[in-house]
This record gives structure tokens, sequence and C-alpha cells, in this order.
DNA sequence: CTGAAAGCGCTTACAG
DNA sequence: CTGAAAGCGCTTACAG
């Protein structure tokens, strides 16, 4: 009691660091107190007080690290992101954690990058995560050979928005469809000339829109190479906005420009709009220009721009049902591409050709 | 040998979940397999390679948890997230995350959610993460009472944006004077009346606006209560653009209309600016609006929103190195609050009144 | 309720 | 290089 009491008065009362400490300061056995805190039946209403008043006066917590050695569910779920940076993916990591806090589940959150994702990946396995999320676009071979590493260690894994990954597991907005939807839209207004804006590139991502955008000018008999044009290699991309901007005034320079511009995301699109106003054109009636990703700005520009939401709720909650099930069942059983359907939002910065 | 060829052969390898199995699979002791692990001297060039290839065929990393219990350092920091949503707080995050990283750091992270926050740090706690850290605004009462705990349990911590907390440290941009350079622009430009777009509330960041906003006024001998109008009792506030739109159309309602707005970000002055364009009024002719943190988007608007630059890399770096300092002397030290000192950057959406 | 013991997966002396 | 042993902080029977 004196004891007690002494160290509750002491200025900087020494650390408590495991249940041994603990159990000495409370004055009980260490089995006794590791009881309580795991709520076991039959004990006394005064010990377990005894034991909560502690916990508060002290703040002391058991170490995860002997839980889990001892066998418990780490309850963790390690996840890579491309990077913290693309608004559409930190709204699904967002929801994501959110959905996996719901049920339990602790989320370790790394920026994968290119070439040291190796190191990454084992740092979850060293922590004993229980699946491993990857949200956004990574190389599709240095991904496929940690699958194949996952699979080896039993780990369940799932990859939002990237498809194609050999073993992978995969939910993914349909980007081809989204582009299909874009072009019909286009080609429906009368268009027949498009400036594609930072759609280039060999990641997937990219070929999947641009075979979306080769299926709808097939469908009326046109070849992409012929009524598609990109001025990518002009410029660098660093702010989407400006990199908009810059291929705009490239555009605006062509003897033969396109009546409809495609633009990767949305900011591009806006930075190209804006340009093209600037330069005196307007929007929609002498050019059509359309965003990718729906963000809220879509609504504060004049006109208002036309593009493709991502469903990105829907998404995360395939992604975390189809994971949490895995998980559930402690394998990562056969792998499975879930495919979102876009959905193509129309406003006025799209006109008649 | 064999039992090895099985192994390797077996279309499901049993998982190697500890040193034991894999020094077993290798056909070395334990004792040798962990120190080729640890990288220690006296060790064969063929035996390092042995052990080197069967991590590879096996993808076995050691336990985490093991090794932590031993008492190798975590090398991890708890990161509490106000939310994933707010753009800048993200940047911070981004820029944080990447430095610690560069020191040999996890980040653990989490979003705190009012009223929950004691969950999130009792978790950091028993991961025995080396410091916590806080990116946002929190209730300031809520939160002292962990920085309490922290400090008894001897745990570095260090808020980013938020300052005011007894006994906490802090790194945050200056608001009062941002406000106050924004309000002592707009006095020289001659505006002499003043809507305020969403700055209300009682969160400590608001308090401090407010603060700066009365100083300016002061200096010219005008009243805060007679100087500024707010409106934002007449709408719910949720997508930010939306927000600032509906105010603006409220304001454009008045008799007595101010000016000059003042918006509490980026995304509600633009919202405004839109709204009040599209009621017909030229800005900055016939009024002048003002966002905050200065992103992206403020080139991107016709005309050009003048806004607060957050500073957000000097803000991370001096919060990086206190917190890297802290965790190195393994003592929070004692209560310090870093100041970081905004830029006013002007552009078209203000003018003379 | 207590107390002694075993064991989770590691590392680190220590003797061979 | 091997092998046996101790110990990190827990939980879980087990006997009292």
């Amino acid at each position: 009691m004196l004891q007690t009491r002494e160290r509750k008065t002491s200025s900087t009362p020494a650390v408590i660091t495991s249940t041994a400490d603990f159990a000495r300061y409370v004055g009980l056995a260490r089995t006794t107190v590791s009881r309580v805190l795991n709520g076991q039946p039959g004990l006394k209403r005064k010990t377990i007080e005894r034991v909560q008043k502690a916990m508060a006066e002290t703040g002391f917590t058991p170490n995860a690290y002997a839980l889990h050695l001892k066998g418990k569910r780490t309850a963790m779920v390690g996840i890579c992101m491309e990077n913290l940076l693309t608004p559409p993916a930190v709204r699904k990591l967002a929801a994501l954690q959110r959905n996996l806090r719901d049920q339990g589940f602790t989320s370790l959150i790394e920026v994968f990058e290119p070439g040291a994702g190796r190191k990454v990946v084992r740092h979850f396995q060293s922590m004993r995560v229980e699946a491993i999320v990857f949200i956004g676009q990574f190389d599709v071979n240095e991904v496929a050979s940690h699958v194949a590493d996952l699979a080896a260690q039993n780990l369940p894994h799932l990859f939002i928005d990237l498809a194609g990954v050999p073993g992978g597991t995969s939910v993914s907005l349909d980007r081809r469809q989204a582009m299909a939807d874009v072009m019909h839209h286009l080609l429906g207004l009368g268009h027949r000339s498009f400036g594609l804006l930072g759609i280039s590139g060999t990641m997937r991502s990219t070929l999947d829109r641009l075979a979306g955008i080769e299926d709808a000018l097939a469908s009326v008999n046109l070849h992409i190479a012929d009524a598609t044009r990109s001025l990518d290699h002009l410029h660098v991309r660093a702010n989407d906005f400006e990199y908009g901007r810059l291929l705009a005034r490239s555009f605006a320079q062509l003897k033969e420009r396109p009546t409809a511009f495609v633009a990767m995301n949305d900011e591009i699109a806006i930075g190209a709009m804006h340009a093209f106003q600037d330069l005196g054109f307007s929007v929609p009636e002498q050019l059509s220009v359309t965003g990718f990703n729906n963000q809220d700005i879509c609504e504060m520009t004049t006109p208002g721009l036309t593009s493709v939401d991502q469903e990105i709720e829907e998404t995360v909650r395939t992604a975390s049902e189809l994971i949490l099930t895995r998980i559930g069942k402690g394998s990562p059983g056969r792998a499975v591409s879930r495919t979102i359907r876009p959905r193509l939002v129309v406003r006025g910065s799209t006109g008649a050709a």
C-alpha cells in the first residue's frame, strides 16, 4: 500500500513495461491480471475494478509482440500504395481503411516504390499481416513475383485497380469500357478527330484505355492511328493542371486540330480547357473536352466537365468483402478478377462537333 | 537432402514459420542461421549463400514479434490523422512518411475519430511505437489527456497543425499571422467590409484565424463585429465547393454586401467565386475573394485565386527533425511550439474595392 | 484467487 | 560451425 502511494506521488514514476511490473503495482498475481485483461470469467468485481483503475493510472498496455507470439491473431492488413498524392487512390485507401477497421483490422500503410517493393512486402510478412492489398498501378512483372511469394506463404492478396497480374486477384474499374463509353458519347455528337491528353505509356491501365478507344472507333470503321493524335511527347508531366495547359497550347497550333479532347484525368482536362478558353476557343461550341475520375471540381468549371466516375464506394466494398472472406478462410483462394462498371457523367464540356 | 528435395518439389510445401523450421530446411543450426540473418562476422561465404538462396526459395521472414520481444527497436512511429480526405493533411502525411522511411522508420497510420482516440493511442502503445504524431485538428481537451499519458510512458509526441495543447509539442502554421496578412492585403486595396466564408466554430485553428482578422482590423480602428459578416449558420457544410456556392448566393441577396470575401479554404473560395460570377458579379472588379492552402487549382480559376501557402515542406521538415531528435534521445523532452510563417500568394481574384 | 511451469520465435553468450 | 540454455512478455493449463 505504502509502496503504491510512493509510486503515485513520485514525480517520475518508473514506466511499467510488463504484466509482471504491472501485477506488482496492483498487488495481484500475473495470472490474475492476465485473466482480467482478457475478460475471463470467475473474477470478483472488486478485482476487476482494481486492475482497471491501475491501467488508467499507469497507462500500461500489454505488449502486442508478446501477445501475438503467443498465437493471438495480428488482425493487421498491409496496404501498398502507389503513392499518397493521387486523390482517387487516397479516397480508396480511406474507404478501405474504414471498412477494415470496422471489422477489427488495423491497416499497415506503406508507399510502394518501383524496385523497392520487395522490402515493403517482406516487412509486411515479418509483421505477419493477414493479407496484403495493393492500391494503384504497379509494374506487372515486379508485382507478379510478389504474388507468387505470397501464395507460397499462404497469404491472401488483392489488387485494387491493377488487373492482369498472373495469379493475381483484383478488383478494378473497367477502363476499357470507360473509354469506349466516352468515345461513343463523343462519336454520337459527331466528333471524328480526337486529341488524347496524357493517355500514353505502357502501364496496363493505359493500354486498357487505348483498347477501349480503339473498340469504339472500330465500331464506326475508324482506325485509332488515323482518328487520334497525341502530343504527350512534347511536354513533361509534373503538375497535371499545367501539363494539360501545355498540351492544349500545342494542339492549338496544329493545322488540323481535333474537335474533341480526351484527357487522362480531370486535372489535365481542366488545365487544357482553361488554356483553350484563354486562347479564345469556346467550349463546347468549338471543341469538347472530357476528364476522368469525376472529382468535385468537375462541377466547378465553366462549363462543367464531362467525366467518368470510378464508383469508388462499390469498388472498395467489393474489395473489402473479397479480402475479408479470404482472410476468414485463411487461404488466398484462386485468382479472381472482379470488374467495376464505370459511369459516364455528361456535363457541359462536351457538345456537337 | 532427400527431405529437402521433397519439400521443394511438393506442390504445396509446408509454410516455414520459424527459424527452427528454416534451419532444418537449410540443414544448418538455428544459431548459424540467426547469425547470417543478422549479418554477423566469421561466417563462410558458402554458408551465407546457402541461407540467402533458401530465403529466396521459401520466402521466409523472421517473425518481427519475436525480434522486438528480444529487445530490437520497433522503428515504428504512430501517426494519428484527423482524416484522409483533406488534401493538405494528406500531403503532410505523405511527406512525413517519406522522411521517416528515409530514416528507417515505419509509419503506423490511423484515422483518429473524436471520442475513439484513446483506442488508437492504446493500440500504438501496445505496438511499442517510438513516437506518436498527430496531423490535423483535434479536440484540445481530449488530446491533452493523451499527452499526459504519453509523457508518463516516456513517449515523444508531436502535433502538426494543432498548437495550444497543454504540455503539447507542436509545429504549426501561424494562422493568426496568415489571416492578418490576408486582411492587410485587402485593407490595402481599400476594402472595409468583409464576408467570412466557413470561418466559424470553436476549433483552435479557427479562433487563431479570427484573432488574426481582428488584429488587422484593429490596426485601422475597425472592430471585427462591425466589419465582418458570416452566414455560415444558414448552410450545411458537406462538399466544400457547394458550400462556398451556397454561401455566395446568400451573400448576394444581402442589402449591404461586403466587398471582399475571405474563405476558410480554396474549395469554398472557388465555389463562392463561381457562384458570384454566375450571378453576374465580376471578380475582382466588383468583389474580391481569397482562399487558403494555395493548392494547384488556385492557378486554374479565372481569375487565379489569391491564397495562403502553408509551406508544407518546411512544416514537415521541421516536424521530422523535432520528432527524430526526441526519438534519438529516448525522451519526450519539454513542450515546444514551433511556428511556421505562412506565405501570401496574390493572384487576380483580389483587387481594389 | 496464487504461484510455478511451459512455450510462442527469436538472439546471444557459452562450451564444444 | 553445432547445440544446449537463458530470457524477452505474454497466456494457459495445473495444482494448490
